[in-house]
Formats: structure tokens, C-alpha cells, sequence
DNA sequence: TGCGCTGAGACGTCGGATGTCTCAGCTCAT
DNA sequence: ATGAGCTGAGACATCCGACGTCTCAGCGCA
């Protein structure tokens, strides 16, 4: 195994064995490289590789740092990764997002706030009846991750967040602007959003179910 | 930014624009290096993060090569963040699998083989009445895995074989030795199975659901 | 007391040298 | 003619040392 993947893993067992915590410093590269016998370039070779999944945190001037290893922070890895994938498998990844997002926003029913409820109803006024498709796609992200967050499971939120990432949505919603789909994902927003006031849970997942499943049935036909 | 990770995103582009296409050899190393305007060294670094997530693939002594960008491959690389994570986040991890795990169940109900059922079938006899942890860790992981192969969603099963990957599990497992847990596991496959074979999708569904939930429950006890 | 400067320390980048590995193509015996 | 085995070109692996840039703490001055 070269020298820059041992490293890897060694640092990858320090911080999962606990001598490494999160937020720490790691010694100086120079220090770093002898204490695990390779030349300070291969093992910057590995801290890149771990900073680009986000486990390390490099600062210059400062120091190397291991992150929070939020679940939040490592799964935004995920939608780089997710950037990789073109359209054939974009169905898949909807796919998936159908099984969660609906499951997500059934959690939610039970858990979300008033003051979260009604920022969201807001963001839906705000919006008004006639957005531009750019406002609806950011609409469109910031109201599902404000319900999913209220999921109370930061993996599941992180994890839709990779999968419905900004690619992928404005791939999807591009060429959408005609037809009724503004208005009916309007609808679809406001029933959901009806539904986790009434701490209706089975009706927000249907509604979630609906809503994703529409855009599901739209890129299957034109794609 | 640094220009290694400029680097990253020039070469990213290239791939997502189709440019480099999967399979296909990038540039040697000192090519590219001035094609993007920077150093060997720095190229590395940026060539090393994009092979640790599976991007590419380095092959000494010949060349670097993008890889198929399979799902299966590229989510490969979820595990590896899995990894980091400590006891206090693999609940969450549990609670997404128990929500994935039914539904790629169910999917599976319609569209598995016989022959993939009697495999399965095979697999679960030769394991046994008693056998060892390990023995029963490793058929887990293969019996949900040729199940959820059977969802015909690649993006789907790999997701759940990074959220359920070995070190998760082992560590779940482990201290599992005692108590009817075994046996109930085993119970629980040979329904779960038995329901595919009557392609009852929502037999199914429930019996994973009760399959995983009986982790959870037992992980949260003793946590 | 607070602002601003400054220098030590740490990461960022580079160029070159050398080792190791892979593969294609040649040689030669069968 | 064919196959094994050798060999050399090419590509990645690793290292060294030097210099640039940035951050931050601490000093000095107003």
C-alpha cells in the first residue's frame, strides 16, 4: 500500500480511536510527516484527501484541525459525489428521495415548531403566485429542508440535502417553467404545509409523496 | 481558493461536462500539471482527494484513469465518512436505514427472482440454528444486501450498504451474543423471506421494519 | 488602554531528482 | 510461426529543500 494511503488510514485511526478529537489540532505537518515516516508532500497528499471529505479542516497560517464530524459536515461530501452523476441515474436518486422526504416530513408533523411553521408559511407568502423559476427553486429547497430539519434526525436531513442537492434540482426544474407545475407545486407546498399544522402526519407524508412523485413522473416522460 | 483546489474543480468540470469521460486516461501527470497551471506536487494532492472518493483511479506504472462513476462505487466512498461517526450519531444512521431497509424491501417483493429466492433460502440454511456472531453478522449484511440488489435501484442499495456497513453493525452486534437475539434475527429473515416469495410487498415491508426496529430498540436500551 | 506593527510559525507551492511499477514490443528458443 | 522471457520507455511514487503567503500572538507606541 503507498505510503499516502497508510497515512490516511493512520489518521483516520487516530480520530476514530479518540487520540485525535473533534476540533483538535493535528501536529504540524513537518512533525506529522516523521512521526508517521513519510516526506511532508505525500503526506499532504493524505490531509487533502481528508479535507476534501471534510473529516480535516486545513487553515493556513494556523494549523490542521479535525472538524466537528457533524453528520452534517461529512454527509456534504455526499453531493459532491452526487455532482458526478448524470442524467440516467438522476431516477434513482429521486427515487430514493421519494422513500425519504416523505418519511422525513411524517416526523416532522410531530416535532416542528409554531415559529417554524409559520417562517415557513411566510417563506410561501413571500413567495407570491407568479415566481420567477429561480425563486421557485430556491423556494422549492429552503422549504423541504426547513421541514426535514424539523425531523430531528440531522442524518436523514444532511443525507436529502446531498440527494436534492442544487444540480440535480435546477437540472430538473430547468425546462419545467411552462405547464401548470408552478402552480401545483405552489398547491402542494401550501397542503403540506396545512397538513404539519394539523399534526397530521399520514397526510403530510402523502402530500410529500405526491409532490415528489409528480416531478418523478415528469422526468421519466421527458427524459 | 488554492490552486489544488482549483485543480479539483477543473478536473470535476472536465468529467461532469463530459469531457473526460468514465474509463477514459487523463493526461500524465506533468500534462496536466501545466495544462491547468500548476505543479506535479499540487496536481497530486488534488488527484489523490478525487481517487479517495472513488473519482479516479491511479495505477502506477501506468496512468490515472476516471473510473465508471458507478453509484456503487462512488457511494462506496459514504462508508468511509460512516466510519468517523461515534456511538451518539448511530441511531440516526439506524433510524434512516429503518426507514430505506422496508421500502427496498418492498420494492424487492416484485421484482426479485426465484433464483435470487432461493439462494437467499440456501444462504439461510446453511447458516444453521446456532451459529457465531460473526458467522450471523456476515449472513445479515449478505441476506439484506441480495435483497435490496433485487430492488433494481443501485443508488438505493448502496446507500444502505454504506449506512449499514460493517463497522456499524459489528459495533451494533457486538454484546449481542447472549439473549434469544439470534434466534429472533433468524426468525426474522425466514419471514422476511417467506414473504417475498408470496411477492407481498407489504408483508414484507413490515417484517423488515420489525426486523430493524428490534436493533434499534435493543442499540437504545443499552446505550 | 487600545491600536497597529512585526516576527515567528504554519500551511501553500514549486522544481527537480530518484525509485518503482506497468506494459508494449522485441528477441530467441522451440 | 509461436510462445516465453527480457528489456526499455513511460508513468506514477516519494522525497528533499527552498521560498511564498497567511495567521496570530505579542510587543511597542500613542
Amino acid at each position: 500500500m503507498a505510503v499516502t494511503d497508510e497515512a490516511i488510514e493512520k489518521i483516520k485511526g487516530m480520530i476514530v480511536s479518540g487520540a485525535l478529537r473533534p476540533g483538535e489540532r493535528l501536529p504540524k505537518e513537518s512533525e506529522l510527516a516523521s512521526e508517521l515516516g513519510l516526506s511532508r508532500n505525500s503526506l499532504r497528499e493524505a490531509v487533502r484527501a481528508l479535507s476534501l471529505i471534510r473529516i480535516l479542516d486545513v487553515r493556513q497560517g494556523d494549523g490542521t484541525y479535525v472538524t466537528s464530524l457533524d453528520p452534517q459536515l461529512l454527509l456534504e461530501a455526499l453531493s459532491f459525489v452526487v455532482d458526478f452523476h448524470r442524467d440516467d441515474t438522476v431516477l434513482e436518486f429521486l427515487a430514493v428521495r421519494r422513500i425519504l422526504e416523505p418519511a422525513a416530513t411524517a416526523m416532522a408533523a410531530s416535532r416542528i415548531s409554531e415559529q417554524q411553521l409559520d417562517a415557513l408559511g411566510a417563506q410561501l407568502d413571500k413567495l407570491g403566485a407568479n415566481p420567477s423559476v429561480e425563486e421557485l427553486v430556491a423556494s422549492d429547497l429552503d422549504f423541504h429542508r426547513g421541514i426535514v430539519q424539523s425531523s430531528g434526525n440531522s442524518v436523514l436531513c444532511s443525507l436529502l440535502d446531498g440527494l436534492s442537492g442544487p444540480t440535480t434540482r435546477a437540472r430538473i426544474w430547468r425546462g419545467l417553467t411552462q405547464e401548470d407545475a408552478v402552480s401545483r407545486t405552489l398547491h402542494e407546498h401550501r397542503a403540506i404545509l396545512a397538513a404539519l399544522r394539523d399534526r397530521d402526519g399520514e397526510a403530510a407524508r402523502s402530500w410529500a409523496t405526491v409532490h415528489i412523485a409528480s416531478v418523478e413522473q415528469w422526468l421519466r416522460s421527458t427524459l
